[in-house]
DNA sequence: CAAAACGAATTACAAGCGTAATCTTTTGCT
DNA sequence: AGCAAAAGATTACGCTTGTAATTCGTTTTG
């Protein structure tokens, strides 16, 4: 399982967004937000290379970067991960601890009554067909 | 905002759970599931004094340790942490990501229905009083 | 063609981390 | 009193990370 760190993370995100994209185009939407200098987005790629988390492709004289790391893999490693170290592992409390923490809005709201909805049918089909 | 690192909070979570121990016990209590040697966990535990994260109090030839970062405060920092780092700071793809990778038991789903509720009625309240 | 410019690859370097080993101080025991 | 055992303090060491700078190879350009 592939780890990549915070600051490589944010490199990921630029490509989960678009991609294919060259090193210059990553750098100018990294400069919006973060404040790197474009040597450091350089490193960042080649690690992330190293790990195996994105693929270059040459295109001329240069590359072009796609994600080999899927976003929603690595979402799902990031959730479990966090549900592991700082809740047990159990999801009632992490889910208890968003509602005093955390202003939830509508959408949220919608969200959660899904999710609810989804556990009821899913715990009647375990009913169903035992 | 005091950071620890992972071997860190798992001493953490010892305390959370009794405190004030000496390290004899946060020692025994943690090679129970880690499988870490003596010395490791005093580093641990110098390391958590030094970020002020501990707090130690003399009891003879010996250090009974406390928390001082709480539990909750950990969470909420971790928590948020995730939200904005892998899923843009917005909860509803959280939640929703929940629902399609993990397996929700019975406790999680009254969990989220008390939220549900709750949220309903933080809702009904600000439209009542503007 | 020689030099400059650009992109990529390699190297750098301090701080944090995981994982201890060693050193120092205190103290209980003979 | 002298020494071994125990607890804590200091030091170690290789790996990762954040943040670049330097070097190398290839084009482009004067």
């Amino acid at each position: 399982m592939i780890r990549i760190s915070e600051a490589e993370s944010r490199v990921m995100q630029v490509l989960w967004q678009h991609a294919p994209l060259d090193a210059e185009a990553i750098i100018r939407a990294l400069a919006e937000h973060n404040d790197w200098h474009e040597k450091t987005v350089k490193t960042l790629l080649n690690r992330l290379l190293r790990k195996g988390a994105i693929h270059a492709e040459r295109d001329g004289r240069r590359y072009l970067y796609s994600p080999l790391l899927e976003r929603d893999d690595w979402q799902a490693e990031e959730s479990r991960n966090l549900l592991e170290r700082a809740f047990d592992g159990r999801l009632a409390p992490m889910l208890a601890h968003f509602t005093r923490h955390e202003k939830l809005d509508e959408q949220d709201l919608r969200e959660l009554r899904r999710l609810v909805e989804a556990i009821e049918r899913q715990h009647d089909d375990d009913k169903e067909s035992p």
